[in-house]
This record gives structure tokens, C-alpha cells and sequence, in this order.
DNA sequence: AAAATAGTGTCTATCAGACAGTATCTG
DNA sequence: CAGATACTGTCTGATAGACACTATTTT
């Protein structure tokens, strides 16, 4: 059975041509919130950011690029993706998910290196101290929009694009929008980060749906005061709202059911 | 700005340590089915089943593992993917998607190899030829949970395992399941080869909902005859059973609508 | 007739979707 | 009281989920 057997002693990777590097590049997004009238209470602009920085170096010396860096032999690749978003936001319990690989030959001038593509949900109030680090001449938050018209570094344009069409997905699919906002929110807010994310998304009815809805209705809950009283807040409204917060139910969804 | 900048006369990638390989493994699932009696028409019983090869040189020799094989430099890891799987099955238009890398250090004796897994759908005509022309004792198929207890080299049983966990949320989200079909089937074929897949899978008026319910029935179509009648099958069943095939729409799943 | 698969009829509680209306507070 | 946000009432038709029932063909 084997006849062609090596062993350890005569396996040299080494004869084979190998990859230059395996890095992890993290599309970080957030958004961002300003109010739109000083004077009046009232709902806040929001916009999808994401975080580039300005490279300092040969290659695209200049020009914008998503933060990340290679991964060494003593890690895996998620986490030489949390060590760069943790000096990147400086946080670490953030949410960070793999979503794909980019292998096109010459993707990159440096040789022969295969990117591994992450994207990170970052609550606005993270990102509110960043400071450019050493491989980098600058860092700021774009408007995803713009990120996607400005002639990025390598194919991080692409990049950007699978990313915001992912977390569109998600965000519709999964409860990662309590990652957006803060452990109690309104149900406003989390209607506006749902479409800042997907714009396209349009319930007249939502309070309705996710409130007494049958099937949807574990997946938030309202929060409640010491007395057991609804507990509301009026940060953005004359008239109080109702806080709620997510639980850890997530329903599965399916097309046949 | 460029103060420390590199051009790429003096780059040197090869100042840091570099992988020494960046496979494509690939989780090669089919469903078999067999009469279960030969007098009498019935359904078949159907299994899930993984295609595994025996290794014959170390490291894991006589092991069984999951078929694969190193990507070059002058092509994508999805396109050598796509290469190992035409060899495997002889087959090229199949459905393969890329789901995870597994970077573990020492998860490979060979050095520090990134792998990266892909899961391929195939109905099980394109592997009869595969099995009868080669019927070498070094290529099989397994039934999935045979194949989870069978100590499979490397950290093969992982990407089994996170494989299995992909197509069963995939079976429920999308239409997938025309992979593990015909063309054209009948009502009870697709629940059966949903029920393969994810065996909790349980709806009592499957056939109510995936033809008569207003937001579900663009998934699945009749088939007509050249007189505008249904066309029928009694592959299966003494009453023949209306033909079905899938269309194009795939219906947006969201938990908030 | 029995067995096996493929459907249909019918019922009730719930839900979707639309839109008008009311509630609460601020300037 | 105008404006802004936060809900609630109410209506119609569609859907979910259960289960009994009928249909077609083979042995």
C-alpha cells in the first residue's frame, strides 16, 4: 500500500514554491451617530463608517487600505485578526467574523500572498481615541460609500464590497445589530441601525412584529426597573420610549417553514 | 509622509518566516439512496454520505483524510479547489463554496500549513463511475457519522464536523437541496433529502406550504408536458406524484420581517 | 382488500399589512 | 399649539398547524 512512502526525515516542503505571507485584513465598520438639530430632541443622522488607514509604504505608498497584518507561525489567523483589531480600536471583546480568502495571483507586489478577510462591529464609542499606529501615516473612518469610490489599495475594494454585502445578510438574519448599539436601546434605534445597514429595509408595522409576534417576539425583551415598571428612556424623543434589550435567542430561519 | 519608505528594489519578503503551504480541502458530500425492498415500489432510503481517501504517504499514512491538495501561485485557491474536485469526481460543474480556514499551529507535521476547507455538493450519479472505474480500497465514501468516528488525519473531523453544520443551515436557507437532486422531482423527494440533511426537519403540510403559501411558492414550479398537463412520476409510488423543479428565486430571509 | 404514496378539506387562532388615530412632552 | 417621537385600534385577507379524509395504483 506504500510503496511510495516518505517519512519525516525526507519530506521537504521546501522543494515546492511556498507563500509569502498569510495576513488577515479586517474591515471595520461602525456607525456613527451625530444630531442633526441642537435645539430639538430628536433622532440622529446615522451613517456606516469603515476604518482605513493611509500607508506609509512601498506597496500604494499613500493610499488607503484596510488595517490588518500577517500572521505568524504561532497563532492562528482569527487571532492575529483580534491582536490587529485590538491595536487598531484598541478593544478586545469585539465582534470579529471570518467571512472569506483572497488568492488572486498578483493580488499583491510583494509575492505571492494569500489575504484573509474579516470584518469587525464596532460600537462608535470604541473608536473615539484611535490613533494612527507605526505602519501607518493616518487613520480614519469613511462612509462606506465613499470607501467603495476612492481607489483603495491591493483589491480591498473588493473586499469592502463582499464585507458590506455580508453584514447586509447578517444584520437581517442575526441579532448582530445589538453589536451596533448600546445593551438597552428603543426600538427607533434599533430600527435605524437596521437601515443604515440595509437600506432597502422598510416595516411599517415593526414594533408590532417584534413585540407580539408570535415567533419573533424572544428575541428582545423589555427592560425593567427595580419595581418591576417598564423602564423608558426619552434620549431622543419628547414622549418616553420604551427600552428593551436583546436576549440570547436567535430564531432559525428557514425557506420551507 | 513617506519617511520610512521601502520601495521594492530593497522589499524582502523573505526576512520573516513564510508558510510553507496553502491547501484546499474539500468536504465532498453526496446523498445514496437504495430501495429498501425490491418487490415493492417505496422510497429508498437515503444517507449522507462523505467522500474520504486513504492516505499513503506520511504524514497519516493508512489514515483517512479529506482529498485536497496544495495550491500554486498561478491560480486561486477556489480554481485549485475546483482542480482537486474534478479529479476526485471526474465532474466539473458542481456546487462548491468555501466556508473556513483552519490555521492551528502544528496542525500539520509538514510545517505551517494553512488550510483552507470547501464543501461540495454532488449527486451521487456523478460518483458511481468514480467508484466502478477505481475501486482501489483507498477512495470511499462514509456516512457522515462514520466518518465523525473514524480518527481522521489532521484536524479533518473538525472541518467535517463545521462542514456538516454549514449544509445544514444552508439546506433550510437556500435551495441547495436542488444539488442533491434531479432536474425534476417529486414533493417527497425533497423533504426526504431535506430530512438527510437535517434530520429535526419536520413540517406535517410540507406540501401545503412550499406550493400554496403566497411567499414561499416562487421557489419551486410545476412541470408541464408538451399538452400543458402536469407531468407525473411513479418512480417511486403506486399513485404518480406531480414533478417539480426549482426556480431561479431564492427568497430573502430576515428574523425582523 | 391491503398497502403504499399522494394528495385535499376544513377548522381555528394567529399574523401581515395598511392606515387612521391617540399619547406625551418640548419649545 | 405646532412639532416630534411613540405608540394603539381596527380592519381584511392570508397563513400556520392540526388532523381527518379522499385518490390512485400495485400486489
Amino acid at each position: 500500500m506504500a510503496l511510495n512512502a516518505e517519512n519525516e526525515s525526507n519530506y521537504q516542503a521546501s522543494k515546492y514554491r511556498t507563500p509569502d505571507g498569510a495576513p488577515a485584513d479586517i474591515v471595520i465598520f461602525t456607525i456613527t451617530s451625530e444630531g442633526k438639530d441642537s435645539t430639538k430632541k430628536s433622532l440622529p443622522h446615522r451613517e456606516l463608517q469603515v476604518l482605513l488607514i493611509q500607508r506609509k509604504q512601498w506597496p500604494f505608498e499613500g493610499q488607503w487600505a484596510l488595517p490588518g497584518g500577517f500572521s505568524s507561525e504561532n497563532e492562528t489567523i482569527q487571532e492575529s485578526a483580534r491582536r490587529e483589531l485590538t491595536e487598531e480600536t484598541g478593544v478586545s471583546d469585539v465582534h470579529l467574523a471570518y467571512f472569506n480568502v483572497y488568492s488572486t495571483p498578483k493580488r499583491d507586489p510583494r509575492g505571492w500572498i494569500i489575504s484573509h478577510a474579516f470584518f469587525a462591529l464596532v460600537h462608535e464609542r470604541f473608536l473615539e481615541k484611535r490613533q494612527a499606529a507605526d505602519d501607518a501615516a493616518d487613520v480614519r473612518l469613511f462612509p462606506v460609500e465613499e470607501a467603495l469610490a476612492m481607489d483603495l489599495a491591493f483589491d480591498h475594494e473588493i473586499i469592502v464590497r463582499d464585507a458590506l454585502a455580508q453584514i447586509q445578510t447578517k444584520m437581517l438574519t442575526t441579532t448582530i445589530a445589538k453589536e451596533f448599539l448600546s445593551e438597552e436601546f428603543t426600538i427607533s434605534e434599533l430600527y435605524q441601525v437596521i437601515q443604515t445597514v440595509v437600506p432597502t429595509f422598510n416595516e411599517r408595522n415593526f414594533i408590532r412584529k417584534i413585540t407580539s409576534t408570535q415567533s419573533r417576539k424572544g428575541i428582545i425583551e423589555e427592560v425593567l426597573d427595580h419595581n418591576g415598571q417598564g423602564k423608558m428612556s426619552n434620549r431622543y424623543s419628547q414622549r418616553a420610549a420604551q427600552l428593551y434589550r436583546f436576549t440570547d435567542y436567535v430564531p432559525q430561519l428557514s425557506i420551507y417553514s
